[in-house]
RNA sequence: GGGCGAAUGGCGGAACUGGUAGACGCGUUGGACUCAAAAUCCAAUAGUAGCAAUACUGUGAGAGUUCGACUCUCUCUUCGCCCA
């Protein structure tokens, strides 16, 4: 028998894809469309496990939907702007759209060495001039829609490398490549409105019904909507300044109240910044790092101030008004009232200046005496010490009735707060795209003119400089614009913006005017399935959800609204990872073991190698496998069937060399059997039986890969490929007549072929069948029996099986079980109380 | 601390609307072929007792609903993810 050759027949299957443009798509309205999109990838250098496992999960849904006969879109792209490329052409004095090009030339080898249905004539790259002039085109109409605007802003501020740096470089508050100490800095920056949006985007999750529930419910804590109540606190102690307003979502805590606090950016510093002491507290503050992480964990630390704040439930109570590190002026006013029974960030900061410390809820098992010692208590409970709020129920009736109050006495009004805050683009980096704004000799923000659009990021810039290199390059950033003179703003846009958009481009990578083209975008979009990592939940799909929001903002243009209609998330692949005892992580190329207990270096087999636990997939562990390396010894078609058969696509999984392996050989077996198949056609032999055992079975299998990849079962449907294996090899070996082989086989090949598109493409030339096949119906009829195999339980307990004929009647059955030899004995003597009958499948009989 | 999710043989995992738990694969064991090995093929493989037919136990732990629970409800344990 003649071995499968995965090389010749992939590459001849990817070539002849190749060079039919089977996959390139074009509005047809006479089809129904699906538009499925993976996430595209960062050209970091290689592909990776991850890729591998969100393109195949991709390519079986596209493929399937082709042979369903919809009209499929399915493209690629580059997420090309970005740190890496500068962070690498810095260490290896490259440039990095070189480096990022060369990177795409190898992942695209690599991409269409796994046999993707992929529309290449798509292919757009962010990074390209291309893409984003479109992308300044869509800034400046937000920015006239009033949709982006400039604020001051803290930044991590590394001060050694001159640099910004985002959260994930602050490692324990040092810059990840300098170690200096960052320092909070302020900057003026640009920001989306995204919170114009906040309600919208929350409410309308709620239609997204072919989302994830997890996803959904993380995007709808990061939204953090809260009701809460606006107070103004009279103050004493300064004839400027007669109130403050706060904002709270505990109002109900108002009589615990024993000091305020104030952000050190609150405008009302501006009375305090000739104190030394105050000055010198504010640059204490700035070395706390930005995130909420960092502030909850952080010291807390107060300024105290002469003023006095009164409590406006008892005009006789007043406390002190502190600038405190734990408050931003982001959140709220900048302006909080501290009752630091109940909030333990408020608890920490009593406990170190020795305020008062009053319990106004209690836990509901406690009695009205509870006080609360030496942790905050912020749960449920009941209002005590609070005079008229006194026995109220937390939080279900005291806030509410709390905030009543408050407004009726107008000593307060209720608000609404997000916890979802405006998006920062301002990146201030070179490789990104520049931000089409020029500043006058005032320094006031002027937009880009149209007919000097786009702004080009300039080339071959010295990476070498200290800080953003735009910042130094005087002759792209001094321009003369009729006859006045600016400069050009030098931060690029973060990288977030590229990715909100890009699959509108998809839809119309070749219109050079605008971004896209309403026809094409209102005929694709939304994209029906769109797939890729969770760790992507919140902020990209947030932000694109936000974008398609802002551009089609007042514009009748626009037939759709949400972005993304059907969302997949993929789990990661793992692996063990290996260190020796110092700690030294090695790949699993450099590991051998004789029993698959102790393990050694390959090249120094004294050396012992500790295994660890099985995690994802990264080049810090070593614990990575080069996908490229896999293709190359098994085959593409090989690889597509292992990623997808151990586990379920939304889970982990682990990658096995054993899994990889049996995956090649099960290819091997399926090719052989193929040519018994073949073989088998030829021959003239009828059997009535066994065909209908064969069109049975086929039947059954093609019904159970609908429901499966209706619900991206994919690893049952690798079983089920097993399955069919198993059972073609034993029917090839019995009496049937070649036409319903062939008829029946057809439908196996097509219904599989998704999953291993050369190898099936292959058997089907050998049976000289054209390649464009359509998906098979399942034939009802086929799947009738006769007779069914029902289960007898007694007192609910199963006893045996019973064969009978289909459709039969409860007491029918019930006679058939009483002359059963098994069940004759044991149902002697015995009273049947009741029985319970299940058609066709089990009954159950009571006995006494 | 809060929210969400998960837990099934040695391992990865199946199981429809509550109706035969362990499909399928890996691994392991035994056998065939071979001088031998690899590859391939055949068989067994949840546990306990038994030569066997078979019986009993069994889906993280405990309760509950039900004729019947991996599946539904409650409590707990462990793990994962997200938010703090």
């Amino acid at each position: 028998m003649i071995r499968y050759n995965f090389k010749e027949v992939e590459s001849k299957w990817q070539k002849n894809w190749e060079d039919n443009k089977v996959f390139k798509s074009k509005k047809d309205t006479d089809k129904k469309k699906f538009y499925c999109l993976e996430m595209f990838p960062y050209p970091s250098g290689k592909i990776h496990m991850g890729h591998v496992r969100n393109y195949t999960i991709g390519d079986v849904l596209s493929r399937h939907k082709l042979l369903q006969g919809y009209n499929v879109l399915h493209p690629m792209g580059w997420d090309s702007f970005g740190m890496p490329a500068e962070n690498a052409a810095r260490e290896n004095n490259l440039d990095p759209k070189e480096w990022t090009e060369k990177n795409i030339t190898v992942m695209k080898y690599q991409l269409k060495k796994l046999g993707l249905s992929i529309d290449w004539d798509r292919e757009i790259s962010t990074c390209s001039e291309d893409y984003y002039k479109h992308q300044q085109k869509f800034f400046l109409e937000m920015f006239k829609k009033g949709l982006v605007y400039r604020k001051e802003n803290y930044v991590n501020w590394d001060p050694v490398d001159e640099t910004v740096l985002a959260n994930e470089q602050v490692i324990d508050g040092k810059g990840w490549r300098s170690g200096a100490i960052v320092e909070r800095k302020k900057l003026n920056q640009w920001f989306f409105n995204i919170s114009k949006f906040s309600n919208e985007l929350l409410n309308e999750l709620d239609d997204l019904d072919e989302w994830p529930n997890k996803v959904k419910t993380m995007q709808k804590n990061w939204i953090g909507k809260s009701f809460g109540c606006e107070i103004d606190f009279k103050i004493e102690g300064n004839q400027n300044i007669d109130k403050i307003r706060c904002f709270t979502t505990r109002p109900d805590t108002l009589f615990g109240f024993s000091f305020l606090a104030l952000s050190v950016d609150h405008p009302l510093s501006k009375y305090f910044d000739k104190d030394p002491k105050f000055l010198e507290f504010k640059h204490e503050c700035s070395k706390t790092g930005t995130t909420e992480e960092s502030i909850a964990q952080g010291e807390k630390i107060g300024y105290k101030t002469n003023l006095l704040a009164i409590n406006p439930f008892n005009e006789s109570e007043k406390v002190p008004v502190y600038f405190a590190n734990f408050v931003l002026m982001d959140y709220g006013f900048g302006a909080v009232f501290g009752c630091p029974a109940h909030d333990q960030r408020d608890f920490d900061f009593a406990k170190k200046y020795k305020l008062k410390i009053k319990t106004v809820v209690r836990p509901k098992e406690e009695e009205d005496n509870f006080i609360v010692s030496d942790k905050a208590y912020d749960g449920d409970g009941i209002i005590i010490n609070s005079d008229f709020l006194n026995g109220l129920k937390v939080p279900e009736q005291s806030i509410l009735k709390t905030i009543e109050i408050l407004e009726e006495r107008k000593l307060g009004e209720k608000k609404v707060n997000f916890r979802l805050k405006d998006w920062g683009v301002s990146r201030q980096r070179y490789w990104g795209c520049p931000i089409p704004i020029v500043y006058d000799d005032k320094g006031q923000p002027k937009p880009v003119p149209d007919d000097q659009l786009p702004v080009k990021l300039p080339e071959k810039v010295n990476l070498n400089s200290k800080g953003n290199p735009l910042n130094s390059l005087e002759d792209w950033k001094n321009v003369v614009i009729n006859g006045k003179s600016f400069t050009r703003e030098t931060d690029t846009l973060d990288t977030f913006v590229d990715s909100s958009w890009y699959f509108l481009r998809f839809c119309s990578p070749e219109e050079s005017n605008y971004g896209f083209n309403y026809d094409l975008i209102n005929y694709w979009m939304p994209v029906d399935q769109y797939i890729g990592g969770v760790e992507h939940a919140i902020l990209h799909l947030l932000y694109s959800r936000f974008f398609m929001r802002a551009i089609s903002d007042k514009n009748e243009k626009f037939k759709f609204n949400e972005p993304f209609k059907g969302l997949f998330t993929q789990g990661m692949v793992c692996h063990e990872t290996y260190k020796d005892e110092k700690g030294k992580w090695f790949n699993p190329e450099e590991v051998e073991t004789n029993d698959g207990k102790s393990y050694y270096l390959k090249s120094d087999r004294n050396k012992k190698i500790v295994v660890g636990p099985s995690e994802s997939m990264s080049k810090s562990k070593k614990n990575t496998i080069d996908p490229e390396n896999i293709i190359k010894n098994y085959g593409a078609d090989a690889v597509r069937l292992f990623i997808l058969s151990d586990s379920p696509p939304e889970k982990d999984i682990q990658w096995s060399e054993q899994g990889m392996v049996a995956s090649y050989k099960f290819l091997q077996k399926l090719w052989n059997l193929n040519q018994l198949v073949l073989n088998k056609i030829q021959l003239n032999i009828q059997n009535k039986e066994n065909e209908l055992i064969l069109e049975k079975f086929v039947n059954n299998t093609i019904e159970k890969y609908n429901y499966n990849l209706s619900k991206f079962n994919y690893n049952v449907l690798i079983a089920s490929l097993y399955e069919t294996y198993n059972f073609f090899s034993e029917i090839i070996k019995k009496e049937i007549g070649g036409e319903v082989l062939k008829a029946n086989y057809i439908k196996i090949l097509t219904i599989i072929s998704p999953i291993i598109p050369h190898f099936t493409s292959e058997c089907l030339e050998d049976l000289k069948i054209e390649q464009n096949i359509s998906w098979p119906s399942v034939d009802k009829s086929k799947i009738k029996t006769d007779n069914v195999n029902y289960v007898v339980q007694l007192n609910g307990k199963k006893k045996g099986n019973i064969l009978t004929k289909i459709d039969v009647e409860e007491k029918d059955l019930l006679n058939q079980i009483k002359n059963n030899q098994k069940f004759e004995k044991i149902l002697q003597d015995k009273k049947i109380l009741k029985c319970f009958f299940v058609k066709n499948r089990l009954i159950n009989i009571l006995l006494k």
